[in-house]
DNA sequence: ATGGTGCCTGAAACCGGTTTCTGTCAACCG
DNA sequence: CGGTTGACAGAAACCGGTTTCAGGCACCAT
């Protein structure tokens, strides 16, 4: 009945045996005989023995444990990350541990700690400096999600950039517009980084001026709000506004349409990461698809291997593919084939 | 410069002490002559020596560590209830495990697992059932968040049905409706179960006759577009849609703009949960504010007491206050003051 | 009878810390 | 001078597992 206080040394002299033979019992390491497995198992059953697992993690040397490292928890994309981690980590029986560090400034030695108690973690891009991130590489397994891996750190990401471009050239080729704007702090993240940096590429390509800066805001559904009365306060609103995520989209949207506009008519709105709502909104939100899950899951298959196989060379950094979704929002026609747009 | 691998035993050599005086001098604990605390702390910082945490942990029987158990992450609801946690649980340097069941039919197994690596689990309510929460609490300290504890195991939670109560009420009484839908699955949550009750305690205590069965859909903000569609298909629309939670809300009304529909004109709605973007949508919704981020970190402060002093009878259950906000989505002016609305 | 081979088993070492317990030594007191 | 006290240091036990190593034993071949 009673579970937690009883030990291997318990359980041996209740079955009348060694120490070891309980943990080959256990574990089915080594040759026990029917007998003593019987004995064993008997004694294990009826105190309901279960090994401790520091006991185990101290003598296997790892933790069983996986950290996800986070800047704050905010929104869909977050949330998908950690169910996309976890997917992997369970099942390799390892634990999550996650942390935010909310940018507070002993997030440093929050993010060190957080190395003594598990085997690998995945830190979300632009979340601890470098040096920390190198210090925190040669203690465990380090992967960057969503961001650039440095040297020996390697990265999962997805192709940002290029798809930015591909959806900007679609605005600017296909919908002949002129005027955009982009919302997202490219200083907040490396993904956001390198979104604008695709925005800018394809004014360029086009020889054609982009703005001169972001509207910087947050990542949440009210910083969109808050872009939108920015932006449409004045009477020089933009003719699109290209938004560095869904939820931010979301949010102008919400401040466009409350604000009397008509979207794509008057406004065309753009997201980025193909949310659940992006296609549930009228209008239906045009916006770029990631597998975010997979991201996540792809760090932790990356953690996991390097421990378990600890001589490996460091992994390579992978780059996923995303997924251009035109839906109505850029003033395509709603339904409209996807066939031949934007390259 | 290195650190990872060096142990007190080196330490304790490299300086001429023993393991214990390397240990007194790490911690602080004891009396060490300032000769010996040099020597030591030299070596300690010459080899970048920090003690291996399943060490301390396994002399200390303790993890260090908490657990939260979700049935799944989604929304603002859940992010909210990590960062509460954290917040409460990182200063006193214990670890955040987290575990999404999703309400797989191992996931018994897993909180279990779970409760072999922690000091401490916080268990979302209705995520795991009556006998594996027993089981669980007389291995860990537990805590049932958002739910009704049982007999030795504490919750906390919020006043869910008089809140309801409360708001329904004020649609019935003040604006004087009649035709009131409910949206959200009674049988997902303790929460939901509570918020369905005090719609229907509402409708009781003026003699009017609730609706015979709630929509039952998910959470989620694409599930109130879902609920939208259903209600609005026949041409029996309700009058007003009284929703579980703000994401469902903030779906339906979605959903109900899509359709051409005028709010509050056409069609009320209201939330629960008070989230950020609650205020920002047009017409800014009316719902009920609740201490979400206070929920988590009451809970972490709770288990954390436990631990600490375990001589200490199982504390309480906490049942957190909520406020009814009333803005324009229920019919109020915008604006309307808040003084003796609804009781 | 002797030696070799495999299968089982348990004592002991180990993982990396903390804590108790014993003992030394100097200072102080009568 | 002998005895008490207090500060300090280290040996060893302990936390709860796993694993190595050596030995006992049965069986088989020579």
């Amino acid at each position: 009945m009673g579970n937690s206080r009883v030990t291997v040394r318990e359980i041996a002299r209740l079955a009348g045996v060694s120490v070891a033979t309980v943990s080959r019992v256990w574990n089915g390491t080594g040759q026990v005989s029917e007998e003593m497995r019987r004995r064993v198992l008997e004694a294990i059953e009826e105190h309901g023995y279960r090994p401790d697992h520091l006991g185990q993690a101290l003598a296997a040397r790892r933790h069983g444990a996986l950290g996800l490292v986070f800047p704050g928890l905010s929104g869909p994309y977050f949330t998908e990350l950690i169910q996309g981690f976890e997917s992997e980590a369970v099942p390799a029986r390892a634990s999550v541990h996650i942390l935010c560090t909310h940018m507070r400034e002993d997030s440093d030695a929050q993010v060190l700690e957080m190395a003594r108690r598990v085997d690998g973690i995945a830190v979300i891009g632009g979340t601890i400096s470098e040096p920390v991130l190198l210090r925190l590489a040669e203690m465990v397994q380090v992967v960057v999600l969503a961001g650039r891996g440095t040297g020996t750190v390697p990265s999962v990401s997805v192709d940002n950039a290029p798809a930015m471009t591909r959806l900007t050239r679609h605005l600017l080729v296909d919908h002949g517009l002129r005027d955009l704007a982009f919302v997202g702090n490219p200083d907040g993240s490396p993904d956001i980084s390198e979104r604008w940096a695709g925005f800018l590429a394809a004014h360029r390509e086009l020889a054609l001026t982009p703005p001169a800066e972001p509207v910087r805001v947050a990542m949440q559904q009210p910083d969109g709000v808050l872009a939108a009365e920015q932006l449409l306060r004045g009477g020089a609103a933009p003719q699109a506004v290209v938004c560095a995520n869904d939820e931010i989209a979301l949010g102008v949207l919400v401040g466009a349409l409350g604000r009397g506009l008509r979207v794509p008519e008057d406004l065309v709105i753009t997201g980025f990461d193909d949310a659940p709502m992006a296609a549930l909104v009228s209008p239906p939100l045009t916006t770029v698809r990631q597998p975010v899950r997979d991201l996540a899951a792809e760090a932790a298959r990356l953690i996991l291997n390097a421990v378990e196989a600890p001589g490996t060379a460091a992994p390579d950094s992978i780059v996923l593919p995303t997924e251009l979704v035109v839906r109505h929002s850029c003033g395509c026609p709603t339904g409209a084939p996807l066939g031949g747009i934007g390259q």
